[in-house]
DNA sequence: ATGTGC
């Protein structure tokens, strides 16, 4: 049984009945793909059904997906392979989900696919989900895998799918909105190096849970510029309006340690990086738009608009709750300054409405980017090249050549401005907790179809590459838990975190390598590493129940 | 990622 040596092949067989009965099976090299040999594949597959999936008398067998029956040894030899699951019959036909069936007419089978990874680690599942999603929804024209790209339960993470005619709120995820955006402060890097960020971090307290008073959180969620752009989502929602969130969610004190002039940025400036989204609101409307497992909107559709409103609503939630987030952060780190009197909870407030909108002039001042990295956009596709680089190309690909299509993303930064339409001069790439953050600037080199080829869009970070259950399960012995966790090393992170999970989920071990990530976004053509951010302090969570705060 | 699923 040692002759060949060869690794046995790892398949799953599963009821034709009831694919929910499935086990495990592992063929080892010797066994025969000729059905009529005692030591066949066929037979070794029956006696596993029939101890394992009890079925008494199996018949047929087929691949499931295809629903392809294996009769003679041509099917057995190309049919069994790594990884395929087996539906076993007692003589009744094909009863699964036939995946050609299941294909939607306005399907695109030839959906281009590209994937912006060489060094940065692949899954092969997120893979399959990128294809798969690619070749079955409606109206698709082009997917892209980041860099970062990862498993979703669903769908895949780290992605970027352009449609025409359809939306697909499920692409977006619950998570509508979420993004990040990078503050400056005007804090010293001596105030935050080394052993003072110990400091920094003790500093900030009093930023869980809601933020001052239900008509206070009303009228921050309201639009001061436009009469009715309130993004208000209800108090059932708005209770959590500045709220961080778990998972991967942070605010970080960082260090600019290099950076191109003239960017936004100043090397040894301080900032603050919030990344954070909508909370259960965004959640709340992704439910109540894939209800009985829909997953398509066709795009002139009352269902479609209503969605875009919603989905609309929820980014602008978002970004007035990064905004929140910021301003409570930067009254615990620049308790002096007036603009921030209102980020305290027990700050008298004198006049509310003014309050808030010097809080938000400032803000706006100090704001460097803000990006939502999950959210469908309109545009017009394809991308056109920069005005005036290229007249003759101009001319070819004219405004005329272009029409409407979605770009829903799903963790993947977009490299326009929503709004100027205009290409942004810097991204944030943040790897996980002590791990560096990128400056990225995008690119839009004629390689890259100015932009097409990866969907006018970049990574939003290292990605994970290891689920949260396993890092939970082989991280667990590494890192002994505490409210602050100290540097490896030294000029590291201080991180704030009080929820035991998130520090072995969330642990850089857990995450792809973030230079990686960037390099492959350089090598494609798609941005300019310009500079990158030290952190010093990474705020997650702190438990503050029963705590003044 | 989550006022967390059946």
């Amino acid at each position: 049984m040692h002759a060949h040596g060869l690794p046995p092949t790892r398949i799953t067989i599963a009821l034709n009945t009831n694919q929910t009965q499935r086990a495990p099976l592992l063929l080892p090299s010797s066994a025969c793909t000729d059905p009529n040999s005692p030591t066949s594949i066929r037979n070794l597959v029956f006696k596993a059904a029939q101890s394992k999936l009890r079925i008494k008398k199996p018949s047929r067998v087929f691949i499931a997906g295809s629903g392809a029956e294996l009769v003679g040894e041509e099917d057995w030899k190309s049919g069994v392979r790594n990884d395929v699951s087996l539906l076993v019959s007692a003589g009744e036909d094909y009863v699964g989900v036939n995946r050609d069936a299941g294909v939607h007419p306005q399907a695109n089978p030839t959906c281009p696919v590209h994937v912006l990874a060489s060094k940065a680690a692949l899954d092969s599942l997120a893979l399959a989900q990128l294809h798969t999603t690619a070749r079955t929804l409606p109206g698709l024209v082009l997917a892209v895998g980041q860099p970062d790209l990862h498993p979703g339960t669903k769908f895949p993470i780290g992605a970027v799918f352009v449609s025409r005619g359809w939306i697909h709120p499920p692409l977006i995820g619950g998570d509508i909105g979420c993004g990040m955006a990078w503050y400056k402060t005007r804090l010293a890097r001596g105030q935050v190096e080394g052993d003072r960020g110990r400091k920094v971090a003790e500093k900030l307290r009093g930023v869980e849970g809601a933020w001052r008073t239900v008509g206070e959180r009303a009228e921050w969620l309201r639009d001061g510029e436009r009469e009715g752009a309130s993004c208000a989502a209800g108090e059932e929602w708005d209770g959590s309006v500045e709220t961080i969130g778990a998972g991967n969610h942070f605010a970080e004190v960082q260090v600019v340690e290099e950076v191109e002039k003239g960017c936004g940025l100043g090397e040894g400036e301080v900032v603050l990086l919030v990344h954070s989204g909508s909370r259960g609101y965004g959640s709340s409307i992704l439910k109540k738009y894939t209800s009985g497992g829909q997953v398509s909107l066709k795009e002139d559709s009352a269902e479609a608009r209503e969605y875009l409103r919603e989905h609309d609503r929820a980014c602008r939630w978002a970004k007035a709750s990064r905004d929140l987030i910021a301003l409570r952060f930067l009254s615990c780190l620049e308790p002096g300054e007036p603009a921030w009197r209102l980020g305290k909870n027990d700050a008298d407030a004198e006049d509310v409405h003014d309050a808030i909108a010097r809080a938000k002039a400032e803000l706006g001042a100090r704001r460097v980017v803000d990006i939502w990295h999950n959210n469908v956009e309109r545009v017009k596709w394809p991308p056109l090249p920069p005005a005036g680089e290229d007249t003759n190309e101009q001319s070819a690909a004219s405004t005329s050549s272009q029409s409407d299509a979605y770009i829903h993303r799903k963790g993947a930064a977009p490299t326009l401005s929503p709004t100027t339409s205009l290409p942004l001069s810097i991204l944030p790439l943040p790897g996980s907790r002590g791990t560096p953050t990128l400056i990225l600037a995008p690119q839009f080199p004629s390689s890259t179809s100015h932009g097409l080829k990866n969907a006018l869009s970049l990574a939003h970070g290292a990605g994970r590459s290891m689920s949260r259950a396993k890092a939970l399960s082989t991280l667990s012995q590494k890192y002994k838990a505490s409210s602050l966790l100290e540097p490896r090393g030294g000029n590291g992170t201080w991180v704030v975190c009080e929820a035991k999970d998130l520090v072995f989920e969330e642990a850089p071990e857990a995450y792809k390598d973030v230079e990686a990530v960037g390099e492959d976004l350089v090598e494609f053509g798609a941005a300019r590493r310009v500079g990158w951010c030290r952190a010093r302090v990474s705020y997650k969570c702190r438990d503050e129940r029963g705590r003044a705060g």
